[in-house]
This record gives C-alpha cells, structure tokens and sequence, in this order.
DNA sequence: GTCTATACTAGGATAGAC
DNA sequence: GTCTATCCTAGTATAGAC
C-alpha cells in the first residue's frame, strides 16, 4: 500500500481508468505510464510493491468515493427518500460515464483477484446494498421486500454495464436507471 | 480458424472453460496446456495462430450451442411458450454452472476483443434476444413490452453472474431465474 | 520525485524429432 | 498429432543519475 490517499488524487484517477478498461492482466505498467504521464519507475516510486499494489490503491480510492458520494447520501434521512434515490442514480450515470466505463467490481473479478482486493469490494457491495434496504425499509418495504428490490438493482446496474458494452448501445444503461427510477416512483405512490 | 469444430469438442470444451475463468489476457498458454492436458506446441498444430486462435474456436463452439441448445428450442412453436422458458432457464443454469461459471460474453468485453469476436458474440446475443422478444409477442405482450422485458432478462442474467462471482453466494443466480420464471408465468394467468 | 537504462522472467510462438 | 527444446518479445521490476 502506499501514499496519503489524500494527495495524487489525479494520479489515482488516471490508474483507475485504465484498469476499469483493461482488467488487471490486461492492464500493462506501459499503459499506466502512458496513462498517468510518468514514466515506469516513477510509478515504481509511488507504488513500491507494483502493479498489485497500485490496484490496491485504487480499489482503496474507489471505496472510499462509493462511500462519500453513494452510501451516506442514500443514509441521510434528512433528504426525502425519493430524491436520495433519483441522486444516487444520477451520481452513478456519472460515476460510470452513462455506462461507457466499466465497474471495477465485474472487471477484476476473475479468478485471479487477490484475497484482500476481493474482501474490500465485497464490504463495499454489503455496504451499498445495506443502504439500499434501509431505504427501502424506510419508504414502507418488508425487510425481505426491501432485500430482493436492493439486490436486483444492484444486478441490473452490472448486467446493464456488461450489455451495453457488449452492444455498444448507448441508451441500455440510462434506460434501466429510467425504469428503476419509475419503480420506487410507482412504489411510493402506492 | 481452425478444424472441423465437429471433432475435437472435449479440447474445445476444456478450453472454453479456461477462458470463461481468467478471460483472454489471463489465459496464458501454459494454463491452457495444463487444462487440456496438452504440450503447447501441441495446442499450436491444433490452432496454428495461437492463442487467438483458440479464442475464436471457443466462440465459434459456443455460438453453436447456444443456437441448438436455446435459441432454436425457444423457437419452436410445437411446445408451449410457458415450457419453452422454463426449459431455457434450465439450460442456461445447467450452462452457467448454477451461476458459478462466467459468461464469456462478459469475460472477453474488455478492450482488447478482437472485432470478429465481438462480432460474433453480438451476433449471437441478437438472435437470443429476438427470439425471447418473439416468444413475449407470442403470448401476448406488444412488440415494446417484449423488447423491454427481454432486454431486462438477458442484462439479469449477466448482473446476476457478476454478483453471484462477486459475493460468492451460491444461490443468486438461481433465485433471478426462478423470479423471472415467476413473472412470466403471472404475465400468462393474467 | 522524475528520469534513462537495464535486468529478469513469463508468456507467446516455432523447430524438428518421434 | 504429440513431444522436448528453444527462441523472442513484452511485461514486471530495479539501479542509479539528476
């Protein structure tokens, strides 16, 4: 692990690119350099321990922005639940580039993710879902209401992110956040 | 492109299952070997432009499979629509492992696929999507209600996968399925 | 904290015997 | 059609100057 977190935010952002667009083995040190604008050995020297530990970095970087802009806005109950969630969708339209970027989750997650990586986004994942049933709780769902409609968002949000990739069509990903949206509408309104 | 795709299944197979796993960059050869059982020069007189090569006759394989094996089958008029579906989502457990297994289309969908493989793979989710597509006009949904519930199938489908790959829980994918088979089958009592 | 240069290894691929 | 042996390049990582 290394740094402050707080500083090289930029630096991270650009690491994060491209191994959300690569995958891990896919993503070469080349391709960092080129993407960050330092050479090898400079990364070497914000990362001593290499490519593993400049993912760690990243997942780290990540964990930390789901939390700050998704988790806890989707928590404050001083917001009315409609608008916490019609927010958390518009951060995540931006977050994934209206589904031209892919998750880190789906990409890195393929046999070889290291034991540590795969604890911190699968805490991730339990902590966006948890908060997804609080408000679904919260807006009059039973606790297994509340559950099923929050782990299927979660899987449309992934399987909507892989399709439009697949496909290349632009719209796939917008279009579930639409009718998720159109859901918990018609749900309230009940 | 290589062999008469007819013989040598149980190699392809071995392969396909290689891919699915660590996906085109983390397959490596010597991986490859070790799963067929094979040398790697051995794999190189079966497929003469490598790794590549491979790929492309795994994709090839499974293009065929999921011809014969759903969309052909989803297409017959002789069965009922309501076995139909249920049949396929048998076939596609039995495909994915309960969900333990990846779907290559996810797998591969990272920025290095080849251009005839996405080709191919989009190809294929095509003729899958129209015949569900067909198959909601058949029993009564309107040509957009089908695209729509189609669409939202196939992206449960891969988000399901990803999930289930991520949180390790075992039952993910199956309980999408028998969801789905639950509102197919309302949407027919209505 | 960035650079140029270089070491080392693993991965992709080939030669040629059997 | 399989094997052993080998080549070559790309990928990871390090040394050491500035």
């Amino acid at each position: 692990m290394a740094q402050q977190a707080n500083e090289n935010t930029v630096l991270i952002e650009a690491l994060f690119d491209i191994f959300r667009n690569h995958g891990y083995e896919g993503t070469t040190i080349s391709l960092l350099s080129e993407g960050t604008g330092l050479q090898k050995s400079s990364l070497y020297h914000h990362f001593p321990a290499g490519k593993e530990d400049m993912l760690k970095a990243v997942v780290v970087y990540v964990s930390m922005q789901v939390h700050k802009h998704i988790i806890t806005p989707l928590l404050d109950t001083q917001e009315k639940p409609e608008k916490r969630f019609s927010n958390m969708i518009a951060t995540i339209k931006a977050f994934y580039s209206d589904g031209r970027k892919n998750c880190l989750l789906n990409v890195l997650n393929l046999g070889e993710a290291k034991a540590e990586i795969k604890e911190l986004q699968n805490y991730d994942y339990n902590a966006w879902l948890n908060a997804l049933i609080q408000l679904g709780k919260e807006v009059g769902m039973s606790l297994q209401e509340a559950t099923e409609w929050s782990e299927r968002f979660l899987i449309v949000v992934e399987g909507a992110l892989v399709i439009q990739r697949l496909t290349g069509n632009k719209l796939t990903f917008e279009k579930q956040m639409e009718y998720e949206k159109n859901q918990f509408q018609q749900f309230l309104n009940q």
